[in-house]
Formats: C-alpha cells, structure tokens, sequence
RNA sequence: CGCGGGGUGGAGCAGCCAGGUAGCUCGUCGGGCUCAUAACCCGGAGGUCGCAGGUUCAAAUCCUGCCCCCGCAACCA
C-alpha cells in the first residue's frame, strides 16, 4: 500500500532584500511540520521558494546596474544558503523565473481565457505617479494615495482581469462550512471584510513594467503577481507539464502555511482560481502571527534588526528553531528577544534537557561503568513515568496535527520535567550505597535512559541535530528503536551498550554582566571601532544642490536635484523644518554616495546628505565645506 | 467614526467562543538533595482579571459604554 501523502508549503519570498527573522520563523515551522509527518510515515513534499518578478526587482535591478536576473539570482543565493544553515529539509525549492514554472503559467493563463475566466479590459483606477501603482476607488484615503497621500489622477490601461465576482458565492460556501482558514479568527476576517462586501474581479496582467511572464497571445502584457505567484503550488509539482506525476501523487496540498497579511490572496484568489481550473482545493491555509521585535518593528535605525545567521552562530540552529516554535502559540503574535531566547535556552534547554541527560548519563558512567544495564520490575514512581512516557507521543500528533508547535514543545517537556522529578524521587545515589540495590539501580537509570530515548525522537523534528548527540551519549550508534511507533513503547533502548559522555549538549549562556550592554553587543555592533577598509567602503562625494522643494505633505522632507559631477541624482533630507529650499539652491554639501537607494513617501531617494544634529533634533546643521572644491570630488 | 491586535500576580502568556476552584513559564523567597550544566526536586509569597454599568443564584468569561497600549496605514537614508 503507498504512504500517505502530505504536502506542504511556505509562501515563495520576495527576493528584492535579504530574508529576515520572520521569514525564517514560517519556515522553520513548515519544516518541522515536514519532518514530523515524514516521521510519522508520510510521503512528505515541502515546497518553498522565490517569487522574482514585478516592478520592484526590476527597479531595484537597474538601480544597481545589473539585470533583473542577475539581481535575484544572487538574492536566492543567499536565501537558498539561509536555508541551509537553517537545516531547512525542503523537498523542492520553486523559483518563478524557472522554465517549469513560466510555461505552466502561461498554460494557465491562455486557459482560463480560453474558457472565459480572464477577459481583456481595462483597468481604469487611480494612477499614483511617485508610487507607480493603481488603487481603486475605495482603496483611496480622503481620495489620494493610499500609500503616500499624494494626489492621485484617473488612468485607464488595458489588462486582463480574472473573473474573480463569479466565484464569490462558492467561496463563501466552501469558507463558512469549512475548518479551511486556520486560525478561526481569521476566518471571520475574511468573511467580514471580504466577501461579504463583494468581490470584484481581478487585474491579472499588466503593461507598465516587462520583467515578469509574457502574455503568449498578447505581447506587451505580463501576467501580474496573483495567477504568477500562487501558481508555484502547483507548478513546481509538474501542473500541466510532461511529467505530472508529482501533481498527481501530492495535490492537494495539506497545507499552506502563510504569515497573517497574505491570508487574504491564499484563501479567497487561490481557490478562485483553482475552481476556474477544475482543481481540488487546498485542505488549510494556516495563518500564523508575527514575531514583533522589542522595542517596536524591525529597523535599521533602531539597531534591532535580527538576523537569523548571526543567532545561529551565536547559539546554534537547533537552539534558534527550539525557541521560535516554543515561545510564540503559532497563531498569535509573540514579542522576540535576546533575552527571551537566552531564557529559553538556559532553563528548557540546558537546564531541563541537557542536565538531564547528562547526569543520567554520568550515572550510567559511575554505577554500571557505562553499560545500559538490564531493567528488573516495576514500582513505585515507575509506572507513572512509564505512562507519560508513551502518552506523550500521542499528545504531540494531536497538537502537531492542528500546527500547535508550542503546546507539542510543551507537552516533552512536561516528560522532561517529569524524568528530573523521577530522579529525585528514586535517588540513585543512595541506592548505589547499597550492592543489595542493584536491580532496582538499574531499573531506574534504564527508565531514565529509555525515556531519554523517547524524548530524542519527539524533539527532532524541531531540533535536527540533537537526537544524534543524544544518541552517542546513549551510545545508540545504529538509532535503535527511533521510529515513530518505538516512541510510544516503553523499553525499545537496547541494554548492554555503552554510553559515552561527550561534550555538553547545550551548554548554559552566561549572561555578560550589564544586561544593557550585552544586548546592544548582540545586534552586531561590536565596539564602536571600524577599521580604515570598513571606513573606505562609505563613499562620501562633494554634490552641488541644483534644485530643491518641499516635499508636499511632508514636514520633514526635502527633495533635492545634486550635481554629482559626473551624473546628477536625487536625494531626499529630513531637513525641511531647519532649511528652506531657496536656502539651498547653489551650495555644496557631503553626500553618501554609495547608500542603497530607498523610497520616502513614495519618492526615490539615492543617498543621503550629512548633517549634524543634537539629541532631540532641536536643532540641526548641514555639513559644508570650508571653501569651494570641485563638484564630485571624494570627501575622507 | 480608518483597519487590526491587546490590557489577567514583578516579566511573558493561557483561560473568554460552550459563565461556577484564576492556571503556566520565568523571576523572587524558604526548604530539600548532591547524580548533574550555580543545575534538579518540594513549598511559600505575590492578582481590584484596564474602568464603569448591566444580565445572572453566579462574570476574567456574556451585553453596553468608556479609558489606555501596540502594530499597520504614514515620512528621520
């Protein structure tokens, strides 16, 4: 009889910057995810992947003067790598520049226009120029932009729209019966805002930008993010294609796993567009939370962005992933910390497990001279062990089946905990005093070592590389009884073999004195010196203000034409409230000249312009030169 | 009336949908133990469950109103 099959996705990142905490966090939950129903006997697929069209790559590709290709291929480079040193197990990685993945989506969309599903029109919204996007009249604030509050006018452009409207009655059959949306609220969410005002058919191609899949029957459109991205699920199986053995064998997907903001396209678009193609839908789409960082989001002003390589170096990947499963539910937002995981990792790591092991282990050392030895009847706190023992497994599938990592963490380490309790209780040391004690020493130490045994197996697929260390300390050299159902008997370590105490498993993290310190040490920075090759990498150019205003709506901002010397560019400032443009206009200043480009009110800003200011900003000074020099010429 | 999330011992959370003993982790205090990674085990202290009304025999939980916090929208390049 074949295995059961399960397959599994991440959504397909965005590669126009590197993957942060939070990218990392789904992904680590579906991986472990993966593992647990590969070990639990499943035909497992994992997909993730990357999702590397649109007009945000394109400009950022030009921006950096390469092509878009060339752009994201170093990107996934990076994430690809990323995943690797995240011990991610995925079956498939997905990239939608691929071949497999471009044709299918043609396939896709020369279809449903076959059938009528996507017909040409045109897309009449409000165009808003800094930001280049459309928005529809209900998304526009007190009718400007949405995203930038400027002023937006009436454009038409043709398209193609997908015939989103016609499905809405099914969708919302298929939402309001169903355990579909993971969490429930959201759920509701979607009923509330959703569907129940409407749905209105969707633009699916577009005309402005090229970098993305052509039209096969109309050049000059590409086909937009929706049908281009959520296709990946099934394109990477082979949708379509010669060989779609793997469609066949896998979908419908089990589940996908998404972070909260992208609920909306996976659970009303997705199955839309699955309906239109005649396709079973996808079981779940489960929804988790954000990890809100300390001291409000993720910037870079603030220093506490965290990156997932350094925690790894820093503490290890088993460690990290423990920690981002446990200490969050997986569908609320949870707050990271360095503290936090420092916490997490000195008390359930260390403390409970590690300690565990090793005194277990030293005991085996000292009393039996490190042969597991042969377990003689049943008493006292024995029996109680022994039940948790093999319940727990069964608690575990129950939480892992309904994505409950924490309550799944959770429930090992109440064994854990249980297994040091039963230390206490039992008290070898002073059996060992006694040769008349034997048996009962050794009974008690091979139930440690078996329960020992049975945690290794539960944890792995949280914590990849622990059951191995485990396992040679336990001196289980070929993995004995670490199959699924081994965990849920009790007395499948063999006796006879020899443990050998090696090197502490997780070893407790000091905390460096001056909690304050430590904290800013850990977002990278070190002490405060750069050497000279570090300093010469921050390209500082004298530029000549060519023009200059006021950015509308703007307090702070100014938006400035530089002469660079040998190109002009533009830049925005904070600086709007300490100098007026015509104050401007004709005088040299320091800029950055090699900052990564970056948008301020939807306005491109290519550098930045140095100025001195007091703690609070009361006041503030540009940075000039004592006399004229050459415009272009390098400030060091 | 912008959208969303939330206010429960010192910290972080569960409990709320299906009212009836307020639970968990960390910290703290006291004790135990010495196999162990200053670890482990036991016990204690500590809570007007944001505020005010209402429903009810009974409200953290249901209803109404209000206050406050956070994220996003929305700008320190």
């Amino acid at each position: 009889m074949p295995k059961k099959t399960f397959y599994i996705t991440t959504p397909i990142y965005y590669p126009s910057d590197k993957l942060h905490i939070g990218h990392s966090y789904t992904t680590v939950a579906a991986d472990a995810m993966a593992r647990f129903k590969r070990l639990t006997g499943y035909d497992v697929m994992f997909l993730t992947g990357t999702d590397e069209h649109g007009q945000k790559i394109q400009r950022r590709a030009e921006e950096s003067g390469v092509t878009p290709i060339e752009y994201v291929d170093r990107i996934v480079d990076g994430i690809q790598k990323l995943w690797k040193v995240m011990d991610i197990s995925n079956d498939d990685f997905i990239r939608t520049t691929e071949p497999r993945h471009v044709k299918t989506v043609q396939k896709i969309f020369e279809k449903l226009y076959n059938q009528g599903d996507i017909y040409k029109s045109h897309y009449e919204g409000w165009y808003c120029t800094p930001c280049e996007s459309f928005w529809t009249e209900h998304q526009l604030v007190d009718g400007k932009c949405p995203d930038c509050g400027r002023d937006v006018e009436l454009t038409k452009e043709e398209s193609y729209f997908f015939r989103l409207s016609k499905y809405q009655d099914r969708l919302m059959e298929f939402i309001e019966q169903s355990d579909f949306i993971q969490p429930e609220s959201r759920k509701n969410e979607m009923i509330n805002n959703f569907l129940r005002p409407g749905l209105e058919d969707l633009c699916v191609s577009r005309t402005s930008f090229d970098w993305g899949i052509p039209v096969e029957f109309d050049k000059g459109h590409v086909v937009y993010v929706w049908i281009d991205a959520l296709s990946n699920y099934i394109t990477a199986l082979g949708y379509l294609s010669e060989d779609p053995s793997d469609f066949e064998r896998y979908w419908p997907a089990d589940v996908h796993l998404v972070g909260k903001e992208i609920v909306r396209f996976h659970t009303i678009i997705w199955p839309a567009m699955l309906m239109a193609l005649g396709l079973e839908l996808p079981k779940k789409v489960f929804g988790h939370g954000w990890l809100i960082l300390e001291g409000g989001k993720m910037s870079k002003s603030k220093g506490n962005v965290v990156d997932p390589v350094i925690l790894v170096n820093r503490y290890g990947v088993d460690a990290v992933r423990y920690f981002l499963l446990r200490e969050v539910p997986f569908g609320s937002d949870g707050v990271f910390s360095n503290e936090a995981l420092v916490n997490r990792i000195n008390s359930d790591l260390a403390n409970d497990l590690g300690n565990l092991i090793n005194r277990t282990v030293t005991m085996v050392e000292k009393y039996f001279s490190g042969i597991i030895p042969k377990p003689e009847g049943e008493e006292g706190p024995d029996t109680e062990l022994k039940d948790l023992a093999v319940q727990t497994p069964v608690k575990v599938e129950e939480y892992m089946d309904s994505l409950q990592f924490s309550n799944a963490l959770a429930e090992i380490w109440k064994l854990i905990g249980r297994a040091n309790k039963y230390i206490d209780q039992t008290m070898p040391w002073i059996l060992a005093k006694d040769e008349d004690n034997k048996g009962r020493l050794a009974t008690v130490l091979y139930n440690l070592a078996d329960c020992i045994r049975i945690i290794s197996v539960m944890v792995s697929p949280f914590m990849p590389n622990t059951p191995a260390k485990i396992w040679a300390q336990l001196g289980m050299d070929h993995g004995q009884g670490t199959g699924w159902e081994d965990v849920k008997q009790f007395g499948k370590l063999p006796t006879g073999i020899k443990v050998r105490k090696g090197e502490i498993i997780f070893p407790r993290i000091e905390k460096e004195d001056g909690g304050e310190e430590s904290e800013k040490g850990e977002s990278g920075m070190e002490d405060n010196m750069i050497s000279i090759e570090e300093f010469a990498k921050i390209d500082l150019r004298v530029a000549k203000v060519l023009e200059c205003e006021k950015v509308e709506k703007s307090k702070k901002l100014l938006k400035l034409k530089l002469d660079m010397g040998s190109e002009t560019r533009q830049v925005l400032s904070g600086i709007a409230q300490f100098y007026s443009p015509e104050d401007l206009v004709g005088r040299q200043v320091v800029v950055v000249a090699n900052l990564k480009p970056a948008k301020l009110m939807g306005i491109e800003s290519q550098g930045m312009i140095l100025a001195a200011s007091t703690e609070k900003d009361e006041e503030l000074s540009l940075v000039t030169l004592e006399k004229e020099i050459k415009t272009g010429s390098k400030v060091r």
